[in-house]
DNA sequence: CACGAGACCTGTTCGC
DNA sequence: TGCGAACAGGTCTCGT
């Protein structure tokens, strides 16, 4: 799916386009898209609220109407777009809600995976979630303190949403490449210099990705370009950018993982 | 608490 | 060419 910077792209491209607008129909089109309220009730409560703002926490998009807030995550293969005028509708739509001047916001979501939530209080949905990586509150003493929380390797430790949010497959295996840090090593071996440099290169890899306009791969196509600098993900047999050693793959929480054997030792880098 | 397996889904790519 | 297996940006639940 979409990860933080391809959410936060979505977002931004969102905005100017729905900010103003109101809502006039809705057509759910797989019923499991809603995760609340019922189908009856989602509608009767959408149509006429008004589009307010359009903002992202973690991976989900947050759409602030007149009296609800509408959050949409992608999860897999989601996507959110505005298109305009006369529209037919696409393989794999599943919800798309009618607005004035003529727009329309489309959810198309090929497996299915996606969820959207009608809700007066958003703020228990989002709860559990762990800070964002790009808060000016988010410090390396932060990361630090939370890595040694718990004792559980890093690459799942990441891309639990719970301890920081945000981080996808992707980003984790760049960020853990830049950090030089391997996937497997545990959270709480890490020491407050590596953490400080992990930190940096979260932030660094989800900046890129942001300024890039996130990632575009397989048929899920929204002109970002980060995928062609991937330090490691995907890139299997291929030559690590900082050694060359061929990067290797290897599966780590059941999400395949990709890393470079050299570069990330998998116990603490020692100074001489 | 940590971890693995299975589920939820459809589509593309890989390997024989 | 054909066909099943493996794999895919995520998260939830259950069993150990």
């Amino acid at each position: 799916m979409p990860e933080l910077p391809e959410v936060e792209t979505i977002a931004r491209k969102l905005r100017p386009a729905l900010v103003g607008k109101r809502i006039l129909s809705v057509s759910l089109r797989w019923k499991r898209t809603l995760a609340e309220p019922s189908p009856a009730a989602f509608k009767k409560r959408l149509i006429g609220q008004r589009i307010q703002e359009v903002s992202r926490r973690a991976k989900f998009l947050r759409l602030q109407l007149s009296r609800d807030t509408l959050l949409v995550h992608l999860r897999m293969s989601g996507d959110l777009t505005v298109v305009r005028g006369s529209y037919r509708t696409a393989k794999h739509d599943r919800l798309i809600l009618g607005l004035t001047g003529e727009m329309r916001l489309v959810f198309n979501d090929a497996r299915k995976f996606g969820r959207v939530w009608l809700t007066d209080d958003p703020d228990a949905i989002l709860a559990a979630l762990g800070p964002e990586p790009l808060a000016e509150d988010f410090t390396p003493r932060d990361l630090y303190a939370r890595l040694h929380q718990r004792r559980r390797l890093l690459k799942p430790l990441l891309l639990d949403q719970t301890f920081l949010a945000g981080l996808g497959n992707i980003y984790t295996d760049e960020a853990l490449h830049l950090a030089r840090l391997h996937p497997l090593l545990p959270s709480d071996a890490v020491t407050p210099d590596q953490a400080a440099v992990l930190w940096q290169a979260i932030r660094e890899v989800l900046m890129e990705g942001i300024r890039r306009n996130g990632a575009s791969i397989d048929w899920v196509y929204r002109g970002g370009d980060f995928q062609n600098h991937f330090r490691v993900y995907g890139r299997t047999g291929e030559p690590c950018p900082v050694c060359g050693t061929p990067i290797e793959r290897m599966v780590v929480g059941q999400r395949g993982t990709h890393f470079c054997p050299k570069c990330q030792l998998p116990l603490p880098i020692e100074p001489l």
